[in-house]
DNA sequence: TAGTGCATGTAATGCGTTACATGATTTC
DNA sequence: GAAATCATGTAACGCATTACATGCACTA
């Protein structure tokens, strides 16, 4: 019997009712205060997710709607808790983001040094953004988070401050060689 | 008359032929020394996508068979020119990377305290292996790269460096936190 | 009563990977 | 003569986004 291979979206879900999530709702408002920087998800994914980690026993949900309001509460089977755990435990890929800025960034040498240095500048500004945008959810009240949850949302707000610097420090260097 | 909507993959097969690759076979390599660490992109993309693209009148291709072996070249065309030109310096998005590893730690919750630990640890060897083969990379020898490329790898490899001194600062705070 | 938030889902489309299939040329 | 490299492509499949469609509950 071969285990059938779960997408990291998959774990996600897992992941996301391991925490304490309880609706798909509930996933995907989670993910998009936490995740979504480095692992977005839809509804188009979570809802189908779900009824295929149902079907798979991995999940099990039960309908508890709230009034006359249709709801469908999930939890981990023990299957489903042994699952996340092993991929949470497993040993990681090598490393591979996708960021569509640095893909632009490579290519600047195909336009003017004026515009390809203003490039590097509005990466920096995105940057600083999403920087303002993770403080502003760090300021919103709410229970302390766990451990490793704080600790890569800590990990967020440092890579922005890095790529800042970073930025900064490639804007001063390039605008010297321009004037040398 | 609307303008098709690019894939950020059909502006890596523009954006390399800008910078001097001639086939399919060529961008395929050296996306696989370049970009590859935050855009990567496959045979089944690249030769579909040039087609497409020709058909668009973004590039231009000439057989060149080299002997008996059958070989194609392309050419930006001025449109295509104009278009990765225009991609190059329109502002960026949102960062917003993918990196199911980050995934893992955010869930390492889930798990003992230990095998937590260890899923930091291997966080960071896996970017000390990276780190590695950047820095092999480098040291093959290859003509002088254009600014933004090599600002680009440069950005890899202080990008793996940042992360190893994330993790072993995580790791010490972690490790004591555990023996208070 | 209008707007926001809670809640569930589907359909169309597009993006991307993997595996497969083929064959010539160069280098050791 | 074998292995690596150059070279082109297709097919199947799965992953992910976007837009759409629906409707209840709460609060200003």
């Amino acid at each position: 019997m071969e285990e059938r291979e779960l997408s990291p979206t998959a774990y996600v879900v897992l992941g996301m009712l391991g925490l304490g999530a309880e609706t798909g709702y509930d996933i995907k408002s989670i993910v998009d205060r936490s995740t979504r920087f480095f692992w977005a998800a839809s509804y188009g994914q979570i809802y189908p997710e779900l009824a295929r980690l149902e079907r798979d026993g991995f999940v099990v949900g039960k309908l508890a709607p709230t009034g006359g309001r249709k709801r469908k509460v999930y939890e981990l089977t023990d299957e489903g808790r042994r699952r996340v755990a092993e991929w949470v435990a497993a040993p990681p890929r090598m490393p591979e983001l996708r960021d569509e800025n640095l893909l632009k960034l490579f290519f600047a040498d195909l336009v003017s040094h004026e515009e390809a240095l203003e490039q590097l500048r509005m990466r920096r500004r995105g940057h600083e953004d999403f920087l303002g945008m993770l403080e502003e959810i760090a300021a919103r009240p709410g229970g302390e988070d766990p451990v490793f949850v704080s600790l890569v949302f800590d990990y967020g707000i440092e890579y922005a401050r890095w790529n800042i610097e970073w930025c900064k420090r490639h804007e001063r260097r390039l605008a010297r060689r321009e004037a040398a």
